[in-house]
DNA sequence: GTGAAAGCGCTAACAT
DNA sequence: ATGTTAGCGCTTTCAC
């Protein structure tokens, strides 16, 4: 970084800023004998400008090192191709979802601006920043986003998406998988193999997806008469899953099946069953939620819900960057359908 | 969005209400009596103001729902408290270290603005946007990123500091973890078990610091006598390493133990090999590279090499944000020691 | 303590 | 095709 040209001897290193200074569409100008708004051109609309005066222009702003600055460029044309996403610091399901996120923000030209946070208290201030910086669009993305945001979120002129976030449907523009019908499609599986009862392993029960996969757990297993108590595990970790799965296997009478809310949390129910002498498929059945690669890993193989990650994220850009669809009265709410994966976890007899 | 005209009033005949635009220090000036200046001073330097006005300002604030616009304020005072972080798409050791970064840059009140890319190629399309935004600082995170990607920031008077990326030594700043002195201890660890022969199993064999890796255990096991073969899984994925685990099972004599240069090549060479009919640890001893949260998970327990990744990091921030040591000749290499997690995957007789 | 005024580096009419 | 001229919304002297 230090050495530019100038020699920047040893002596000026702090106060490199004054001589350091980023040459401008001003500089390159003068360098190359034309006026400002030229070179301007030449950097937005090339072809604006004569094929002589391009090259000329363009030579000079690479002898000066010049770069267009974007922050000016946001300035006036009050938009800044940068789209910000407010996302939960932790846990391999958002991790994965801000992959895809980034790789099709990448694909549009869009930036994406990293508001992460560790506990819910800290979305407040996450919001804030968000608002001062003038973002082209936010997402949304985070079970425990309050409803008090989403309503700072939706009078704020601020194009907005609500990724997996059933409670944000009707206040703000959402994107969701479908919830509540892959959870009852998991179940009916499991009602395909002949299980009687189950039991239903959730991260946080005050969170909404939470609570609408259970419903969707609870209700179809209803249907062919088969309870379906819910366990808290108190976060959406293995570690919560291999504790709470520690605790289960102490019970007298097991479930014959058990489905848990998320795969990450399933891996540990998964391992704190197995340690606790209860084997998988063998004395019960395991299903998971998400779609993880590491479902697909054979140590763990897990049967569960696949999220469309790559769809629901395309159709999260088209609500925020797409055909402008200002016009509805209420926001769309865009559900997409899981499909199931099928793993050892529940193979009976295997 | 769109539609939802903002929470204001409707008796604001301003300007402001027409075109969905927002407030800006003109208009909370007008609305208060004071001068523009006033109003800027009230959001950047509040204790220069009066309290009476502050609040006269403040209370016309929230009326009109202004928020200070950072893009202008970056413009003027030259800092946009944002950092730019070029880092892969994909990938378990990216995915934490990014949630690491953006959880240390919040705590300074930085922002992050994620710069991703899928294949190396991409890097180029990056680095041109990265040095668009006058970001405060950069941080270069990938083991793919080449010499002349290097010699770009070197020259660009932006801070850069490389993460994990040994080859940018004496490029750029950089922060590491001793890789080679990492995986020279695992060796040692193999060697003090008794081990008489062993392989290793790389991700791309031209990465630096797959080769610095490989160079740690080769060395220090050739000083016992052993020899250790590269095996090179072509990618740093699971699928790679179960792949390679699969070629490996079908060898006449298996080495005794098999190291891999990253965990998440060895989670799949551990799936991979148990797949073949190879047991881990009974077969074949095992250890990985990184220390990811899964090589603790009780399906895997392996034994790998732990980085610290929140000291590295906070040592990359200070880099870029801290006591500004742009004054040395050459740019500072920080090298973090790792430390061994011991797994059942080298567990012998397990 | 507060106001007036001068930009930061760019874009976008509007002239030429 | 190119130059001229206004700003975008702030921060920051410099007066008062």
């Amino acid at each position: 970084m230090g050495a530019k040209p100038e020699g920047a001897s040893s002596a000026e290193g702090r106060s490199q800023n004054q001589a350091n200074r980023r040459a401008t569409s001003v500089d390159v100008a003068a360098e190359s004998g034309v006026s400002q708004a030229t070179v301007a051109r030449v950097f937005s609309s090339p072809n604006k400008v004569s094929p002589a005066t391009r090259e000329k222009v363009r030579s000079a702003a690479d002898r000066l090192g010049y770069v267009p600055n974007a922050i000016a460029r946001s300035l006036k044309s009050q938009r800044t191709n940068i789209v910000g996403a407010v996302v939960p610091a932790y846990g391999e399901y958002w991790q994965n979802v801000l992959a895809e996120f980034s790789r099709q923000l990448a694909q549009r030209s869009y930036q994406l601006l990293l508001f992460s946070f560790a506990k819910s208290d800290d979305v407040d201030g996450a919001l804030s920043s968000v608002a001062q910086y003038r973002l082209d669009g936010v997402i949304l993305a985070s079970a425990t986003i309050g409803q008090s945001h989403l309503g700072r979120m939706q009078s704020s002129a601020l194009p907005t998406v609500a990724f997996n976030q059933p409670a944000a449907e009707g206040l703000v523009p959402s994107v969701s998988v479908d919830n509540e019908e892959g959870m009852a499609e998991l179940a009916r599986h499991l009602v395909d193999i002949g299980v009687k009862a189950a039991a239903y392993i959730g991260g946080v029960s005050s969170v909404s997806t939470d609570q609408i996969r259970y419903r969707g757990a609870v209700q179809e297993l209803a249907e062919h008469g088969i309870a379906c108590p819910y366990i808290e595990a108190g976060a959406y970790t293995y570690d919560a899953g291999y504790k709470a799965a520690g605790q289960l296997a102490q019970r007298d009478n097991l479930p014959e099946a058990v489905m848990v809310g998320s795969d990450e949390v399933a891996f540990g129910v998964l391992d704190g069953l197995e340690n606790a002498g209860v084997l998988v498929p063998g004395d019960l059945l395991l299903t998971g939620f998400d779609g993880l690669p590491q479902a697909s890993w054979a140590g763990y193989d897990l049967t569960t819900l696949v999220q469309a990650t790559d769809v629901l994220v395309a159709q999260a850009m088209d609500v925020l960057l797409g055909p402008a669809d200002t016009s509805a009265d209420r926001p769309v709410s865009i559900v997409v359908p899981g499909t199931i994966r099928y793993g050892k976890t529940t193979r009976k007899g295997a």
